[in-house]
DNA sequence: CACCAGGCAAGTA
DNA sequence: TACTTGCATGGT
């Protein structure tokens, strides 16, 4: 079977499983953004509650946000942990909208993918998938968000050798399915729920995984 | 109690 | 270049 085939199959049995995901949760491309930079390494309900606080406060805009001091964005943001480094890296990102949009995301639906791509790169605080999260959730670009569900999945299933990066895994999706913005949406959150229940760091234990009957391998 | 969560950058040799 | 380490709250 060609990998193109594996991939929509894949696909199709996770989607089967648990139906459509709904990502990204959030009212403004801006919401998405900053959700993307919160959550890095932590889980999405600290993210939840430090949103919703900013948002009580209506504070969910760049422009008050960057008026803040510092010290006062890190307590705001302080259920997602890590919250001095996060406030840099939002501040650097705010920053970053100030300069190249006048804080006016809806610009960047005129830059070309790659472009903007590497603006987002070259910001401190914003790594690939962070950079891949903003594409393609915020401005809906086809940009394949590879994490680290995404890599155990494949490394479980010996899709891919333990060492691949993140440039090469993304390839791994980008390289053989079309450049569909729906697609590598319902793609990205899938693998992440199917990882979320059945594919933990310790333990395998997919017993009942979407993906095993698929390609016969419960590790 | 230990372990993990939708990473990234800086430091070290 | 190729490893380490720091960052930190909240849930299981």
């Amino acid at each position: 079977m060609s990998r193109k085939a594996l991939l929509m199959e894949m696909f199709q049995a996770m989607h089967e499983a648990l139906g459509p995901s709904g990502w990204w949760p959030a009212e403004t491309s801006f919401e998405v953004c900053l959700g993307a930079l919160l959550t890095q390494n932590t889980n999405w309900s600290n993210v939840e509650k430090a949103i919703q606080g900013l948002k009580e406060k209506d504070l969910l805009h760049p422009q008050p946000l960057l008026s803040l001091p510092d010290e006062i964005l890190a307590e705001l943001i302080r259920p997602v942990g890590y919250f001095r480094v996060k406030a840099d890296r939002v501040k650097s990102f705010l920053s970053f909208l100030q300069v190249e949009v006048g804080f006016d995301l809806d610009l960047f639906m005129d830059y070309p993918m790659v472009t903007l791509r590497d603006k987002l790169l070259s910001v401190r605080g914003i790594g690939p998938e962070t950079a891949d999260s903003m594409l393609l959730y915020a401005f809906h670009r086809p940009s394949f968000v590879v994490d680290a569900y995404t890599a155990r999945i494949l490394q479980r299933h010996l899709l891919i050798a333990e060492d691949t990066d993140y440039h090469e895994m993304r390839s791994f999706f980008m390289d053989v399915l079309s450049e569909d913005v729906k697609l590598y949406n319902e793609y990205h959150a899938l693998l992440v729920r199917v990882g979320k229940h059945w594919c933990k760091k310790k333990k395998g234990l997919c017993q009942t995984c979407p993906l095993g009957p698929l390609l016969e391998r419960t590790i």
